[in-house]
This record gives structure tokens, C-alpha cells and sequence, in this order.
DNA sequence: TTGTACGCGTTATCAG
DNA sequence: CTGATAACGCGTACAA
């Protein structure tokens, strides 16, 4: 519960040479296997032992500070949840850089407005390279490539927001509707991959002769969804592409509240395939194994690591289920 | 997209120190404002342009190797999606820290039980304080303290849940109830927290004279729920206490897909009160502010940092909805 | 195997 | 009072 002081100087490798008798050189090419480097078994084994009875981890900022890499890729997401795509991404993410000897470390950034609120955390770390994920705007990416101490990747492209779109209002398409509306989220992290989405439901829509899909704007609350399913009944919509899961489930409750239901009064369809999905909900699920593994090998190839082969399976499947 | 090549070295203190004239340690000066030091505005201009000019940021390795103190505080948090919540804290966390002067690095972890994971960390980053957060059981966190180079504070203990499950059964109590069954999620990081609620909601039963309340383990998928509305129908209990309104919520889908509904059939408390919630659910909303707040002073008070007075509001609230 | 210069910012000590 | 010199923190890697 408190904070227990911790007095004890952590040991150096100079405290490791010491006690073992030989220079702090010999210590840092045991400890780093260095090639080119033959060291007895003896001296070897020696030097190993004391820096595991010291309980020796080699101070990073002096490693870093020489070297020039500090081995941590700062991992920038937008404050507020996520979803568990991208917690999955990121999970995955941090054992394959963790494999390979690197520290995936997060900073949940309020506002990518003002530039200042990064720029500071170059104060405090150096990375080795800085990835974005999770909505930040192509934008805000471009300035912070331009102040950021370290390459700079992002998330954008590698999900097929336009294809989910355009999934959703094909099935809606082919099962006769004809009125096509889109649900987009206010949450400004989510709006950029909103907009991706939105093109894919246009272009289905454009190519099947119909109208451009009405767009309707909903918070994190029921009562905008209420609103939403207001306007959608009123001006005679009978099909909503829902941005997420979320707002789709509380579409349907809206939809009940008013005493409506899904899909005769309105054909509703979802993307992602959270848990909740489940029950009724018709949506895209995004294999979550197949995003990660994407995303991962994006990040890793900026490393220049070893990536194997992209996965086979395809990142998004249709799931049919009562709501549309 | 791709990983943009950044050639150009830094600016260091030498080289703002070379271009205005000056010695790297009137730099220095300058920009620390290093007490006792008086520096004439005229030099202090020129360095301060001169650092501007060219984009100086401090080196953080070589500034915190100096001073034996980075001024990055770890986040370590379980892997897998820790809900608004927790998310809200961190951020609340996020700003009040960077204020401060300090840097939130956040990494998430697979497994504590492995003490190998998180130890491989402190070879990449010399943090100033470590923070968990998000239901990690005592005993790693003590593994955890003796291993870490910095002190370790936990969130064990902000959060009321022994209230909340005590809250939850005393309404159920009092609204006739009398066999009281529990819902505990599966997910191990969720389970440090369920076993606090299931404790409040057993104090409750103690209390009333009621039976121990039985306890129903549930997954993330809807099945789980199915098997375990099953369960308490056919044991007969007539109320359940969800660990949270993801719990509850996917409670009330089994229930209807067995053609049952709450809170005739069983009625269904959840906590939390996330934005699905407001359909139906009676649930203890947990205000997040004060959830922030609490856990933000604890961090603040382990870096002997200014904290202001603690909210008045209570962190709890109960909301009743058509659920129970 | 060892001595030692180096990376870079900080700060105690010293000179003007 | 203003400024410079140099040692230091700690691990690395080259010359010896």
C-alpha cells in the first residue's frame, strides 16, 4: 500500500569487477557475450556468479547513453478505452518486441492538439522508435515524424476500415434495404477510422445506385442513440451501419426503448464482434489474431527485425445473427 | 506509413554551447535556472534563443544517469482490456504526473507469474516509481517490490469493493431477496477485485441471516453466462450480484435467450455503470472522478508531491434501473 | 585481459 | 558576481 523505501544502491558492474577480482571491461564482455571476445570458463562463470549474487542489472541509461539505443519504442494511443482490437494489438505487440529484446512502453495522450503536451516526453525518454496506434489523425502523425527523437510509425492502413464499411452495407444491400444510414461516434479518437469506414459504406451504396448513407452523430450515452433512432424512423431509413459494436448495441436498446425492433423496423449491423455481440447482434468480425499479427510485423520491420510470413486468413468474416 | 529516416543527430548542450559563445556549464545553468545561479539576461537570452534555434532537448539518459533519478514513473498493468475505469484513472494519471514534471510510461503485462517478465524490464527503463494497477494479486506485487529498482505502490485498496458488494446485496436484501448468488469473471486480473466484492456481498448475507451466496464463474462469451443462468435457475436462487455490468449485461441476454427476464426470473445487479448500462441495469455507479482522484493522490503522496484535499463526493452510488 | 576514452548533462570548484 | 574547468554517473569498446 505505501511506497517501501528501497535505500540499497542497486550494484554496478564496477561493484561486479570488484568483488570478482577482474576489470569492469571483462565484466561488460561476459555479460554481453561480445564476439570476437574469448573469455576463460573459469573467469567467465566467476563473473557470471557474483553479478547474480549482487542481483547486477546493467543501468540502462549508461548502456543507452553509450550506445545511442535505448532498446524502448514508445507506444503513443489516445486517452479513453480503446476496444480490445487494440488492446489485443498491443499485447501482442509488447511480447514480440519483449522476444526480441525491446520494451514496448505506452503514453496515453490527452490532446495531440497542442504539440507541447508530447514534445515534453521527449524530456523524460529516448526511444528507439515511437508508434502510434489507435485513431490519432494522419496530421497530428505528420508533426510529431517532424519533432519526435526517433522513427515514427502508425497504425493507419492496416485495418480495412473501408472494406468493414463496405461489408456492412453490401449484406444490408443484398438483403433488400434500400436507405442506408451510418452511425458515426463523436469520440474524436475513433472519427478517423469513422471516416474510413463511412467511404467504404458511400462507395456500396454509390455503386448500387443508392443514395449517400445519411450519417448520424452519437455520444457514449443512450440518449443520443435515442435521438439517433428519432431522426433514422423519421426520415424513413430502414438500415444503420453501426461505426462499432458499441454504438450498435445501444442502437438496439434505443430501438427498444421506443418500442421498436431490429431488424423490421430498422436493420441494424455492427463491427468488431465484442463479447456482448453475441447475443443478436449482425456484424464484422475482425479476427482479432490476424490485426494483431499485421500490425506487429508493420512495427517490426521498422526495427529492422526478422518478421515471418503475413497470416493467411482473412482479417475480417461476416457474422449473420438477428439484428439485420 | 513507412518508418521515416531521421539522419540528423540531436542538439546537444555542447553544441548550444558552441553556438552562443558560452561553456556547456552556463548552458546548463540557463536552462535548469540552477539556484544561486545569477546569469545576465543578455547571456541568458542568447542561450535560451541559441537552444530554441536549435531544437535542444536534453538528452533524458544522460540527465537522468547524472542525477540518479529519470523522472519516469511505470505503469504496470495486466494485459487484456481494463475498462473505463481503470482507463480513466490512467489518464487522470497521465496529466497529473506530466505536470509535475514526470513522464507515465505504461506497460502491459502478460504474466506475473513468471517473475522473468517484468525483471527483463528494468533492463530497459530506470523508473522513479512503479505503479500497478488493474487487479494484480498481492503476492506478485510483493515478488515484484523486492525486485524492482524503484519503490512500488499498488491501487489495492482505492477502490471500495467490499462496499460494492455490499451495496449490491443489502439492495437485493432489501427488496425481498433471500438466496443470493454471485457472478465472478473467470479473468484472473479481474478475480483479485471479485473475491473483495464476493467478501462484501457474503458480509451482507451474514447480516440478514441468508445463506452464503453461491458463486457462478463466468467467461467472456455468452455460453458461460447461459451455463450459469442455468445454474442458479435450476438451484433456484432468485438474485444475483454481477462483478460488473459487462457480467450483468451478458446475464441479462442469457436470461432472455432462455426466455426469462429479470427482475421476475432473477434479478440482476451489476457495478460500474458503463454506458450500456443505462437501458436497464440497476448497478453502484462508481464515479470515476473520485476513482481517479484517490488513486491519483496515493501515486502523488509516494513521490512526496503536493496533493490537495481529497473529493468530498461519496465514490459510490447506487442506481436502480428495471434489472432488480 | 586491462586501461581508458567516450556518450552528455550536471554540479562542485576555481579564476577573473 | 559571472564564467570556465573538470569530475562524475555507468556501461561500452577500442588500443594496448
Amino acid at each position: 500500500m505505501m511506497a517501501e523505501p528501497r535505500p540499497e544502491r542497486r550494484a554496478t558492474s564496477a561493484d561486479v569487477a570488484r568483488e570478482s577480482g577482474v576489470s569492469r571491461a571483462t565484466v561488460s564482455y561476459v555479460l554481453n557475450d561480445t564476439p570476437n571476445r574469448r573469455i576463460p570458463p573459469a573467469t567467465r562463470e566467476l563473473v557470471l556468479e557474483t553479478a547474480r549474487r549482487l542481483g547486477h542489472v546493467p543501468n540502462p541509461l549508461a548502456r543507452a547513453l553509450k550506445t545511442g539505443n535505448s532498446n524502448i519504442v514508445v507506444g503513443l494511443v489516445p486517452a479513453l478505452t480503446l476496444g480490445f482490437v487494440f488492446d489485443n494489438a498491443l499485447d501482442r505487440l509488447t511480447g514480440a518486441l519483449a522476444e526480441r529484446g525491446y520494451a514496448l512502453l505506452i503514453n496515453r495522450v490527452a490532446s495531440f492538439e497542442e504539440t507541447e503536451t508530447v514534445a515534453r516526453l521527449w524530456h523524460h525518454v529516448s526511444p528507439r522508435l515511437v508508434v502510434t496506434i489507435g485513431g490519432i489523425a494522419p496530421d497530428d502523425v505528420a508533426t510529431l515524424t517532424r519533432h519526435a527523437p526517433a522513427p515514427v510509425v502508425t497504425d493507419y492502413g492496416i485495418i480495412e476500415h473501408g472494406r468493414i464499411g463496405r461489408l456492412q452495407a453490401e449484406y444490408l444491400i443484398g438483403s433488400g434495404r434500400r436507405s442506408i444510414a451510418f452511425a458515426m461516434p463523436a469520440d474524436p479518437a475513433l472519427r478517423i477510422y469513422g471516416d474510413l469506414r463511412l467511404a467504404g459504406v458511400s462507395a456500396a451504396c454509390r455503386e448500387a445506385g443508392l443514395d449517400e448513407p445519411r450519417v448520424v452523430v452519437v455520444g457514449n450515452d443512450l440518449s443520443s442513440h435515442l435521438s439517433a433512432v428519432d431522426e433514422l424512423q423519421a426520415t424513413g431509413f430502414d438500415a444503420v451501419c453501426a461505426h462499432n459494436d458499441d454504438v450498435a448495441l445501444l442502437l438496439l436498446k434505443a430501438l427498444r426503448a421506443r418500442g421498436r425492433s431490429a431488424p423490421d423496423d430498422l436493420a441494424v449491423i455492427g463491427s468488431d464482434d465484442i463479447p456482448l455481440a453475441q447475443a443478436e447482434l449482425t456484424t464484422v468480425a475482425l479476427d482479432l489474431e490476424v490485426c494483431a499479427a499485421a500490425f506487429v510485423r508493420h512495427v517490426l520491420a521498422a526495427l529492422d527485425e526478422e518478421i515471418g510470413a503475413p497470416p493467411e486468413r482473412d482479417m475480417l468474416r461476416l457474422v449473420t445473427r438477428r439484428s439485420a
